[in-house]
RNA sequence: GGGCCGCUAGCUCAAUUGGCAGAGCAACUGACUCUUAAUCAGUGGGUUCGGGGUUCAAGUCCCCGGCGGCCCA
């Protein structure tokens, strides 16, 4: 971290100061510009198509940061980037008001400046704002990273996320991306009569999924709470009451590793549809990533890592028991019993970790096995009941439910299933994850009264859906790392 | 949690077998009125992540710690 009293910081600082001492403002409190660097460039191109050669009429005001500087006696060049781009602007000494051509050598890389005067077309073929008057709008106090290769460091990147946006195109493209990605994915509900609501992030306990919780304490009700781990008991609750097509984007907290895959908050969309199951929500899940990757993207094929996805439906449909069979030569469902199942394991070489229950193992082998290989987009179907407390049975067969996930690019990206929506199988359900957590299973769900309650007063059927945002944002933007798509990723503090 | 790799000037990176810690960009001074990674000449800039050890001598070897990355669990 630069010293206050260091070489750059104080040269900086005595350029601000002269600035001042003629009366200048170096950090006024608004600019108006007539063009972004693309509205300039745009309005050239129209112009010169009927004045070759020729410098514009009217003026214009372009307004941004100084990315190049590059002085040659009597004339200075410049390169200002605002939000929409680059253009370039020359500054000559008998082109400026007395003094400014004279004030250039107070300007710094990083500065930010307005800029006005008349387009042209330079020998070279650049669209060029040949100035006639410039402003200070900021000056920068610290040098901005290495022009040419930018910041390397993958640290420094995640900790100074604002030095990676400004020196890197890629990066602000990215996260223009994943805006995008999330402004089409409400469009996409809005459009399909969904409503977005708001639902706690504060909770005295935290259910709705199989995870440890962030703890905190709430001074007012002297009381220990915690941070959600989903939105599902909450959003049913709306079903129940009534509003029956609804959905939350928002931050999720789960207390536990970090990873390339896994940051400890993250953003899911949830979304529950009443009248509709599981293979509604498939429909609607293919239907949805495809329709953003072309909105954003233009496309439904994507490349990633080495290859290409295509995202076009129908996604390849498979259960849960075939894949893992295909990939481990186990058939979870010949094995009734956990340690059997375990048993199984050991004998082709896998080690379940101790304690585990069914689900447990049955998803481990699926993490472990099957997982990685999910490179072009599936549906794994029909998932162990002791995996999915909130999920409803299939009619064929009580050990499983009607819940699929998708995965695309070898990772997880959605969850889904017809939700349990019986308040006495629900109520026993919950009964027996409190036995695991007895057990030692410290992820089990909690029951979770006032859920059970809005249960009994009756939910549709409804079909509910999970999906991992930042993991959507991985696949779409072509990162192999979540932190590459979170802004401010979690790190270890640094002392 | 385990393994491997990394941390050197503001930034990007060198440093041979353990032998005076360097370059480019950035900065500063000077020249230059169409440059664009501007060019040319010159100048300054270091807790080599931290601590300990071995050695005549440590960026380099050994030990402990910190932070990060990748892979695995």
């Amino acid at each position: 971290m630069a010293e206050r009293n260091d070489e750059f910081y104080q040269q900086r600082l005595s350029k601000l100061q002269a600035l001042r001492a003629q009366g200048l403002d170096p950090y006024p409190s608004r600019f108006e510009r007539t063009h972004t660097a693309v509205e300039a460039a745009a309005y050239f191109a129209a112009f010169e198509a009927e004045h070759a050669g020729e410098h514009t009429e009217e003026t214009v005001t372009l307004a941004g940061r100084i990315t190049a500087l590059r002085v040659m006696g009597k004339a200075t060049f410049m390169d200002i980037r605002d939000g929409t781009g680059k253009l370039q602007a020359y500054f000559r000494a008998d082109h400026l008001p007395a003094g400014q051509f004279q004030n250039l050598k107070e300007l710094d890389l990083g500065d930010f400046v307005g800029v006005t005067g008349n387009l042209f077309r330079t020998r070279t073929g650049e669209v060029t704002l040949g100035a006639h008057h410039y402003a200070v709008l900021a000056k920068s106090l610290q040098p901005p990273p290495e022009k040419w290769h930018g910041l390397t460091d993958t640290e420094t990147r995640y900790r100074h996320r604002y030095l990676d946006l400004m020196s890197s195109e890629e990066v602000r493209q990215t996260f223009i991306t994943r805006s995008r990605v999330v402004a089409t994915m409400r469009r996409f509900l809005d459009d399909r009569g969904f409503l977005e609501v708001e639902t706690p992030m504060l909770q005295p306990q935290a259910g709705g999924a199989m995870a440890r919780p962030f703890v905190t304490h709430y001074n007012a009700l002297d009381q220990q709470f915690y941070l959600r781990i989903a939105t599902e008991l909450h959003l049913k609750r709306l079903i129940v009451g009534g509003l029956e097509k609804v959905y939350e984007i928002g931050r999720i907290f789960r207390n536990e590793g970090i990873s390339t895959k896994h940051n400890p908050e993250f953003t899911t969309l949830e979304s529950y549809e009443a009248y509709a199951s599981y293979l509604d929500v498939m429909a609607m899940v293919e239907d949805m990533v495809s329709h953003i990757a072309r909105t954003v993207l233009g496309a439904t094929e994507i490349p990633y890592k080495e290859g290409t996805i295509n995202l076009t439906p129908p996604w390849r449909r498979i259960t849960l028991r075939d894949a893992i069979q295909e990939r481990s030569g186990i058939d979870f469902l010949a094995y009734r019993e956990t340690d059997a199942l375990a048993e199984a394991m050991r004998s082709k070489g896998h080690t379940p970790p101790a304690g585990a229950g069914f689900g447990k193992l049955v998803d481990e082998l699926l993490s472990n096995t099957v997982e990685r290989h999910l490179m072009q987009p599936a549906f794994l179907t029909e998932y162990p009941v002791e995996l999915s407390p909130l999920a409803k049975r299939m009619p064929e067969n009580a050990r499983l439910v009607e819940r699929f996930e998708a995965f695309v690019g070898g990772m997880e990206i959605a969850n889904a299933f017809s939700e349990l929506n019986d308040p006495v199988e629900q109520r026993a359900r919950f009964s027996h994850q409190a036995q695991m957590r007895a057990l030692g299973d410290d992820e089990a769900e909690l029951p979770d009264e006032d859920f059970l309650f809005a249960l009994e007063h009756g939910m549709p059927p409804t079909g509910g859906l999970g999906m991992g945002i930042d993991r959507l944002a991985m696949l779409l933007t072509g990162n192999a790392s979540i932190r590459e798509v979170i802004l401010f990723p979690q790190l270890r503090r640094r002392e």
